[in-house]
DNA sequence: GTCAGATTGACATGTATGATGTCAAAATAT
DNA sequence: ATATTTTGACATCATACATGTCAATCTGAC
């Protein structure tokens, strides 16, 4: 078997494996969550607003890749547990941006500490070049993907 | 910053594309699979058959993950349109093999073929050892990350 | 400034992909 | 032989979104 057909069937094996690797993952992220009172979609909301700033609804429905009406549901939910709060926003008075509050950046920060370090254990034999080629990869992957499905629409 | 932190980042970072990786992955598998009049749930079912020859409903949601009554369905799916069909089971009276039919198994090699272009086109700039390299992380990371759930649970 | 078109929050409804519960028939294990 | 398990079949539920619509507001071109 030729080198370039071996590697056209470990991409394949890659890309198949995503979905059981993003179950994993997120199964985990779940357990991480447990005494937390979030939910999976609310730490996706809050997660944004922790790496962005403040956002308003639509701006956060662009990070996440998801249609507004959705977001709107997520952020209605943290508001409504005081982990984010309006604020006036200067560019459109009508769509205030969310913000975290006190309370929301202590717990999002929390989480993703405490998820941090379940991937440092999780991470600890693996090499740190591989690691980096595989981040390399993977988005270079995820980009071509990308632009495949664009091109196939049109 | 120090090389383990990196790394941790790196993994961090590699963790949650798989979920925009799973979703792209999936639209182009629709894409393909336009104009076979296959669902991607019956796609998937015809690829397990053709991989592991024929198996029971049980036996397929093993291999899918999941619960077998919604296998059941995907089956059923395939047996109307004669892609697949009932056999005798040796091990089982009551619940026939499922096996391809000559219908299904050229449409799902068809099909199999057709992604395997699309990820060969994918791939045409990639270098093969750094996916190989990527395969090795990601099946390791997949294993460590499926432990990791288990042992939380007990 | 005004008016057409776009943006937004809110709400209602639809859909895809499963999980869960239950039952009766059949098979298997003891 | 009988207790237990497996299986197909069907019904119900849950989650994570997408889609459609409306009224309010905003923006941009004139």
């Amino acid at each position: 078997m030729t080198n370039v057909m071996m590697k056209h069937d470990d991409l394949y094996k890659i890309i198949w494996m995503s979905r059981p690797l993003m179950q994993a993952a997120e199964t985990l992220v779940e357990q991480g969550l447990q005494g937390t009172g979030l939910t999976v979609r609310a730490r996706a909301v809050l997660e944004i607003l922790l790496r962005h700033g403040s956002l308003s609804v639509p701006d956060i429905a662009v990070h996440l890749e998801i249609k507004r009406q959705y977001v709107q549901v997520m952020v209605n939910e943290t508001l409504a547990e005081g982990l984010t709060r309006k604020q006036d926003n200067p560019r459109h008075r009508a769509s205030p941006l969310i913000a975290l509050t006190g309370k929301g950046e202590q717990l999002i920060a929390r989480v993703t500490e405490r998820e941090l370090e379940i991937v440092a254990a999780l991470g600890a034999e693996l090499n740190p070049d591989e690691v980096r080629t595989t981040l390399q990869v993977t988005s270079a992957l995820l980009q071509k993907m990308k632009t495949a499905v664009k091109e196939e629409r049109e």
